[in-house]
Parts: structure tokens; C-alpha cells; sequence
DNA sequence: CATTCGTGGTC
DNA sequence: TGACCAAGAAT
């Protein structure tokens, strides 16, 4: 009977965050006002979606230094945030947080978001975001539910949930919501923090620190012994796929780019031209035979780069290399020729590429580039 | 509701 | 060393 199901006090919580809380960036406190600043919260939750706190501070200190308040941000250009955020995944949070930042500035300031229910219409941010900026920057008794008190919440109750359902969490902000009630002198925004730190720092995943936990009197799943468990796994497995990079490469050093579409995997991000499978004599064969008519005593030289895998959420990359060196003895080859000449090899691309440019290390080293491919660019 | 979105740390 | 997983959102 969840619908019977209460959250127990939060003194032993609090207390334990006032000693305990770690000095994150985003946590500065403005000394006259006492409050965050809205923009700097905002910046740090959509960074730290999916992703650790040790590697979001890098990223935050610099996005911050370079856009230190909405206007700055909303007037930057979409790749240099992009160039920003290499690194960091999940490419989308930057082209949304670009968006919504560009919405709000265009707003006058009295009509900008600062409730749950108004934030969570722009682009990025979702309940827990949502939740987040409203209660940690106004104090709004608004409920945050992050993997953290998810899983802070399912030990407490010993609840049989699985991360990332969402009936669990649904169910999480309605325990929260009576909590806040319940308990009107505590800060909604110091409980919310106070239960992710929590979940950061001793409710670990796999590990729990039960003996030193404030809430250990009280969890029903130390009691039955589940905790390390909990929540349950969900059921993903990814898919493997065999990918080759020609790296189509000038004597002066320029290699062929692609940008790849502005929304989806890796969306507006830079990469070098793939194959599906293997890069057989046959395909290099081709590719040499789609170049030759337009290069005068024009010389291709194969060179093997290695292979390595790269594994995303859903999908797992078997990825591997070969540069191939253009070089002609009488006159330099045509970098616009030679796209042209690769039309057909590059319109089977998959996906069709926004962009295709013979870019310098210098030129590559502006834009954003996957993780992925950073090893063998590296080697060139 | 299920799938698609990155990357790096951890054990 | 490879599986697990992190301050989730969009579709």
C-alpha cells in the first residue's frame, strides 16, 4: 500500500548536510541577497544531467567565465557553445539551453520564468530541472526528483522501482509535495538539495553508506537488507555497429569534414566521412577511382590509423581508420574539386552530412568534435 | 511508455 | 577489464 507510504523527519537530514555539503561553483550564495543566482543554477543543473559533479566543474567554470549572465549567452553563435561543450555529451542540453536562453533574454524582465510549471516549458528543461532552479533559486516548494533522490527515496520505503520509470518518479514528487507540507519550517530548496547530496555522497548505487547515514534509523530497505539493489536495473543493452573512417587527407594538411545534421546523435557536431563495415581494397579502389580524373599525377597513399570501440547508451561503435594522402607532383589538387568529385561517396553517408570542408588543425581545433574521434584526429 | 540521446569514472 | 551508471529530456 504505497498510498500509505510517509517520509520521515528531515531534522537528522539536514543536520547532517549543514556539516557535510560540498562547495560546488553553483552553490555560491550572492552575500547581500543570500540567494543563487537563477542563471548560475540553471547553467549547473542542465550540465550536470546524466553527468558527475567532478566532470561538470571544468566545463561550468569556464561556460561561466565566458557567459557570465543570460545576455551574454544569448547572444553567443551556436558553435562556439557547441565548441563549449565538447566533451561533455549529450549535445542536445547545449542547443536547447542556447534556445531557451535566447526565449527568456527576448522577454521583458518581469515576465521571465521563475516558477516550476513556468520553467518547465523551455527547452531543456524537463520535471526535475524544472523543480530544481524553482526551489534551489526561490525556495518553491517544487519537487526535484533526480536519480539520486530516486534512489534515496525507493531504499528509504524499500520500494521495488527501477531507475528512470516513470510512475516511480511521478509517485517520488507526490511523497515530496506532502513532505514540504508536513514540514513548513524546513526550506523546500534545502531538502531538495539536502536528499541529492544525500544520494551523491552516502546513498550510493551499488555501495551504500548506511552506518554513516542520518536517515538510517529510518530506511526500510537497510532493514531488509535490499539496499544495495535498489533501485532495480532497467533492461538496455547496446548495438553494436561497424564503422571505417577514410580520413581523406591534402598534402598541406587539410582533412575532409563533415557536419553532421543540427539535431540527433552527435547532432551539430563535426566528424570525418564513415563506412559501414569493413574498407576493403575494393572500396579504396573506388574511392581512388572517383578522385584520379581530377588530379593531375595525383598519388593516394593508404595508411592504417588502428581501430578502437566507442560505447554510447544505445549504441556501440566498432570504429576504425585509415587516412588516405593525396598529393599531386605537378600542380596541388582542387580541395572544391575533389568534394565534388566525392559527391556520390559522400551522399551515402549516413546521416546525409549539413556540411562537407577541407579544414586545417587549426580550423578543426575551432570546432566541436566527438570524443570519439579525438584519438585519431590526434594522429594526424 | 519505450527509445534515443555521450562521456568518463569506478569497481 | 568490462559492466555499471551518473543532479534527465525529447520524441
Amino acid at each position: 500500500m504505497t498510498s500509505t507510504l510517509r517520509l520521515p523527519d528531515p531534522g537528522p537530514l539536514l543536520d547532517w548536510f549543514a556539516g557535510a555539503a560540498r562547495d560546488l561553483p553553483w552553490r555560491t550564495v550572492d552575500p547581500l541577497t543570500g540567494r543563487r543566482d537563477p542563471y548560475r543554477v540553471w547553467i549547473s543543473e542542465i550540465m550536470l544531467q546524466q553527468t558527475r559533479a567532478a566532470a561538470v566543474i571544468p566545463y561550468y567554470e569556464r561556460f561561466l567565465e565566458r557567459y557570465p549572465d543570460l545576455d551574454s549567452l544569448a547572444a553567443a553563435p551556436e558553435d562556439e557553445v557547441l565548441k563549449l561543450w565538447e566533451g561533455l555529451g549529450y549535445y542536445s542540453r547545449a542547443r536547447n539551453l542556447l534556445a531557451a536562453a535566447r526565449r527568456v533574454a527576448a522577454l521583458p524582465a518581469d515576465a521571465r520564468p521563475r516558477t516550476a510549471a513556468s520553467l518547465r516549458g523551455l527547452p531543456g528543461i524537463g520535471p526535475y530541472t524544472a523543480g530544481a532552479i524553482a526551489s534551489l533559486s526561490y525556495d518553491e516548494a517544487a519537487p526535484a526528483v533526480d536519480g539520486n533522490v530516486l534512489r534515496v527515496l525507493c531504499r528509504l520505503l524499500d520500494q521495488d522501482w527501477q531507475r528512470g520509470d516513470s510512475a516511480a518518479r511521478r509517485h517520488a514528487e507526490t511523497l515530496l509535495a506532502a513532505w514540504y507540507a508536513a514540514y513548513p519550517a524546513a526550506s523546500p530548496g534545502r531538502l531538495n538539495e539536502a536528499l541529492i547530496e544525500l544520494g551523491a555522497r552516502l546513498c550510493l548505487p551499488r555501495r551504500p553508506f548506511c552506518g554513516d547515514c542520518p536517515f538510517a534509523a529510518a530506511c526500510a530497505a537497510r532493514r531488509s537488507g535490499r539496499a544495495p539493489g535498489l533501485p532495480l536495473p532497467p533492461a538496455r543493452r547496446p548495438r553494436p555497429l561497424e564503422l571505417m573512417a577514410p580520413l581523406f587527407l591534402l598534402h598541406g594538411g587539410a582533412l575532409l569534414c563533415l557536419r553532421r545534421p543540427p539535431a540527433g546523435l552527435l547532432g551539430g557536431l563535426w566528424q570525418v566521412p564513415f563506412v559501414d563495415g569493413l574498407l576493403h581494397p575494393g572500396r579504396r579502389a573506388a574511392i581512388e577511382a572517383a578522385l584520379e580524373p581530377h588530379c593531375a599525377d595525383a598519388r593516394f597513399i593508404w595508411q592504417p590509423l588502428g581501430s578502437h570501440r566507442h560505447v554510447f547508451s544505445h549504441l556501440e561503435w566498432e570504429l576504425g581508420a585509415e587516412s588516405l594522402t593525396i598529393s599531386g607532383s605537378s600542380a596541388s589538387p582542387d580541395p572544391a574539386v575533389l568534394t565534388a568529385s566525392l559527391e556520390a561517396f559522400l551522399s551515402t553517408q549516413s546521416p546525409p552530412p549539413d556540411t562537407a570542408l577541407w579544414l586545417t588543425a587549426a580550423e578543426r581545433h575551432e570546432l566541436a568534435f566527438p570524443a570519439a574521434l579525438h584519438g585519431f584526429l590526434a594522429r594526424l
